[in-house]
DNA sequence: CCCGATTGTGAAATTTAATTGCAATAGTTT
DNA sequence: AAACTATTGCAATTAAATTTCACAATCGGG
């Protein structure tokens, strides 16, 4: 796997949650014509960003969904499902601490992370709140490699070391500040900034 | 204005958002490049996305903030901030609709929506949750051309519907669902996958 | 009024994406 | 079992989008 184009990639996940649903509706044989209509783009765009990850359907007859899905996920998450974390048991830390959608996909949120003492130690969901301090052990101790960001923009600088000094290897960062990880191991980030959405969404709507 | 690269367009709201806090730091002038290194892009990168818009420095000094900040936010949302509404009053939509970031940014959450008997009536921080079969009315009523999306991917179509028959314009979708609405004015989308996100990130922990 | 700093912008270069065309294959029909 | 239809996988091509380059033009300070 080399220089695989990232909006390829993103589109293959799109595949994957189309998939699951035709699965869950009882299908079981899927054409790139028919993925295509669902996903909203063009069958040979289906089979190209297929053909970056391999060989998935049988020619003249289509793809088994459930092999790919498989297949795919694999790709994408690998074999075993993934522990996460969530730094800040705020609003929206909570709401995504119990977002089924992340748990469908294979990601457990299995700790969450404050320094509030009045919200550390209570349970959301199947979550434990933890001592923000206690960030480097606990992720460790949990085989946390994922964290999801959910904190007041002026406590970003100080998660910023945290993360850092931890073991965490990929970031899902809701706060809209460009993070800035000192560190010599890559750390890989992705940034969802909300209100940037909403700004996008009126310019779109004036053209 | 034509054909503006949207990837422009987005580095456009960051630039914006990464002004906004230099500005609360008290700077007033900054050169391309003292923003580039903040933003994560080159400095020619920036003169180029702000060029598609207008000039907005002054050739040998930089660019002033405030002026600058001023007129993007115009391009982009409008002389005006936005009344927005949220349907779906779960655990998203509720930690949505509290989300200081969308009222810094110009956009007002004023109304959120529901089919819940037992959720309709509650006030969720300034918002009140309405009966989503009132949705056309009460949207009109308020002036509410943006819509957030946060419901039970089960209730989509449902939703598709209420919009469809509406006045809105844009659509924030949050539910991994690739939005079809059969109308023939134009309604902006941008979907927003969670779960999507940690699946492109698990993939790059491990390029 | 010279000098260093900095913008704005065409043009070139690069990267990314979309399209086309077709051989090969699987299942279906006659 | 031959003819027919549907469909994949790919190589090659074309097109589009994005980024980088290079430099004239200009500003402000000493």
């Amino acid at each position: 796997m080399k220089n695989i184009p990232i909006a390829s990639v993103e589109r293959v996940a799109k595949y994957i949650r189309c998939l699951k649903h035709l699965q869950s509706k009882g299908e079981e044989i899927v054409s790139s014509k028919k993925l295509a209509e669902h996903t909203q783009v063009t069958p040979e765009q289906v089979r190209k960003d297929l053909s970056y990850f391999g060989k998935f359907g049988k020619t003249g007859t289509g793809y088994n969904i459930k092999k790919v899905v498989k297949r795919l996920s694999n790709i994408l998450k690998g074999r075993k499902n993934w522990n996460v974390c969530i730094i800040g048991a705020g609003a929206l830390g909570t709401a995504l601490s119990r977002y089924q959608g992340f748990r469908d996909a294979g990601y457990n949120i299995v700790a969450l992370f404050d320094k509030d003492p009045e919200k550390i130690g209570k349970k959301i969901g199947s979550a434990e709140v933890y001592d923000i301090k206690k960030f480097s052990d606990i992720t460790k101790k949990k085989d946390i490699k994922l964290a999801i960001i959910a904190v007041p923009a002026e406590s970003i600088e100080e998660v910023e070391e945290y993360i850092a000094k931890s073991q965490i290897k990929g970031v899902l960062n809701f706060v809209p500040v460009t993070l800035n990880f000192n560190t010599k191991r890559k750390i890989a980030i992705i940034e969802v900034d909300l209100a940037q959405k909403l700004y996008i969404l009126s310019y779109l709507t004036k053209k």
